[in-house]
RNA sequence: GGCCCCGUCGUCUAGUGGCCUAGGACUCUGGCUUCUCAAGUCAGCUACGAGGGUUCGAAUCCCUUCGGGGCUACCA
């Protein structure tokens, strides 16, 4: 039998979606994906919804539309199925069962009586006493009439694995050797007292199923590894067949604390709302906790699967920054083509109401989205600078209106309509000549001066897109009122 | 408290004994460009947590210390 490093390579994301699936999540499951397509193996995309008071059915579909969304996408797992499947550990409940009897029967594993105010007691006693916390072991050789004893009480027992005395060591590959004495590894809870598994026990199981070579995971979980391999050890598997570990340092936020919702956005969910690209997303993911090396840090998602390794892997923990994410959003989005950065900002457009989805106002919008593309960073901001071309009850911004309540501004915009009056060929080119000769000549005045007040009175904002192609994707009549309107 | 993990510019990182008076990117500051805002471009600021070793030579190896984080559930 081939060891782990031989055979083929199958990685697994499986989350808990407890909530939106957030930065750190999608850290992992884009190293786990990456992974597996570098290395030709398979991504197997599993849910542990083994705590079905926490995980719902909207946060699973949430999750899986997160990814796919992402691009991420998945060789086994929910809606594609696969040869180990159900993937979804509430459809396995009965394999978790299976395996946990046999523990029993094996010895492996015990049945624990305790209530939670007792063992609640004993960890209270043993914080006041500095000891290791953990179980005590009480019920660990029960006998047979104690057990009649609880049985008549009505207790209903928990599957509590056993911990044999020595230390579990493995090889973390990017931390290299761990270990743990198994005084500070208690023994552990397999099965709840009404029968449902824990994580502990259903992640073991099916990884070792699902055959699973890799776990990618966050370092949180460093130390329920050996919880971990205790069970493989219960299942006959043997050591050369234990996935390889690989625990990804942690994505904190702002202040250093772990990433949540008070030092930062969280939910991917947001940031697709906020116009946010998946490849930038991945991308700067990516870097955060890894690097491809050679100063290098512009990633496209085939790139990253041809690059990454898990060698490279950083083994701290790495904050999360919004204003590199939108940095390098606005490189990804500059060095989309028209067609896909069109496709792409239709639907904030539409959303935003500033479009209906007419064939007339689908060609401005293609004309117009050039000269925004290089002034955004996110896809949300286009309904903010292209609702000028688009309104129908046009308004100058009270900020802005101000600007232009001086005399000068009113020479200046007098000018220009009469200038403007006479262009017969309105492009752009022949708009600047045109304000050119009539203001900046003619008045004397500064360009930021003059086409200032123009700016304002065509587009209602002193920011805006290129005035002389603004005009132009205006129209004349519309150019012409507006200036008129503001005099 | 115990166990485990981690420690290079403000942030993400390059760096695996000499190529490092530490490189890149983001941020920030200033300049250029300029019809606004951007983009582009140039320059600047700022780092090997500390202390001991090992070595001709250490960001890189060892020890100690300090700091940060995780776990310590019938959560994952």
């Amino acid at each position: 039998m081939p060891n782990s490093s031989q055979r083929e390579v199958r990685v697994r994301f499986a989350p808990s979606p407890t909530g939106d699936l957030h930065v750190g999540n999608i850290r992992t499951a884009l190293f786990d994906w990456a992974y597996a397509r570098h290395t030709g193996g398979k991504f197997i995309f599993r849910i542990e919804d083994t705590d079905r008071e926490r995980v719902t059915d909207e946060y699973i579909a949430a999750a899986i539309d997160t990814l796919r969304w992402l691009g991420l996408q998945w060789d086994e797992g929910p809606e594609v199925g696969g040869p180990y499947g159900p993937y979804l550990q509430s459809q396995r409940l009965e394999i978790y069962a299976e395996w946990a009897t046999k523990f029993l029967a094996q010895g492996d594993a015990y049945h624990c009586y305790c209530s939670a105010a007792e063992l609640e007691a004993v960890r209270e006693a043993q914080r006041s006493a500095n000891v290791a916390p953990g179980y005590d072991g009480k019920c660990r050789n029960l006998s047979a009439e104690a057990i009649a004893v609880y049985e008549a009480e009505g207790r209903k027992p928990v599957v509590r694995m056993r911990m044999p005395e020595g230390s579990t060591t493995f090889t973390d590959l990017i931390r290299g050797d761990v270990s743990f004495e198994h005084d500070f590894v208690p023994d552990f809870v397999l099965v709840r007292a009404d029968g449902s598994p824990l994580y502990t026990l259903a992640v073991a199981v099916d990884d070792v199923m699902m055959k699973v070579t890799h776990v990618l995971r966050g370092e949180d979980l460093l130390s329920s590894t050996p919880r971990q391999i205790r069970v493989y050890q219960a299942m006959g598997v043997t050591p050369d067949e234990y996935p390889l570990f690989a625990h990804l340092p942690f994505v904190m936020g702002q202040d250093n604390t772990k990433l949540s919702k008070r030092n930062g956005e969280v939910s991917i969910a947001w940031y697709r709302d906020a116009g946010y690209l998946p490849e930038a997303i991945c991308n700067y993911l990516a870097l955060l906790g890894w690097s491809p090396g050679e100063d290098r840090e512009d990633v496209s998602m085939k790139e990253l699967t041809e690059l990454f390794t898990v060698e490279r892997v950083h083994s701290s923990p790495a904050r999360f920054d919004m204003k590199k994410l939108e940095a390098i959003n606005g490189d990804k989005i500059r060095s989309l083509t028209l067609d896909e950065f069109y496709s792409r900002a239709l639907p904030f457009l539409q959303r935003a109401e500033v479009i209906t989805g007419t064939v007339a106002e689908a060609d401005l919008v293609k004309r117009a989205l050039p000269i925004i593309q290089e002034r955004i960073a996110t896809l949300s901001e286009i309904p903010l600078m292209l609702k000028f071309l688009f309104v129908t009850n046009f308004s100058v911004e009270p900020d802005s209106q101000t600007k232009i309540q001086d005399e000068q501004s009113k020479k200046v915009l007098q000018s220009a309509l009469d200038a403007l009056s006479g262009v017969s060929d309105w492009s752009h080119e022949s708009i600047e000549s045109v304000l050119r000769v009539a203001l900046i000549e003619g008045l004397g005045l500064k360009p930021r001066i003059a086409f200032g007040a123009v700016r304002i009175a065509v587009t209602g904002s002193h920011i805006s897109p290129p005035l002389f192609e603004s005009m132009e994707l205006l129209g004349r009549e519309r150019s012409l009122e507006r200036i008129k309107a503001a005099l």
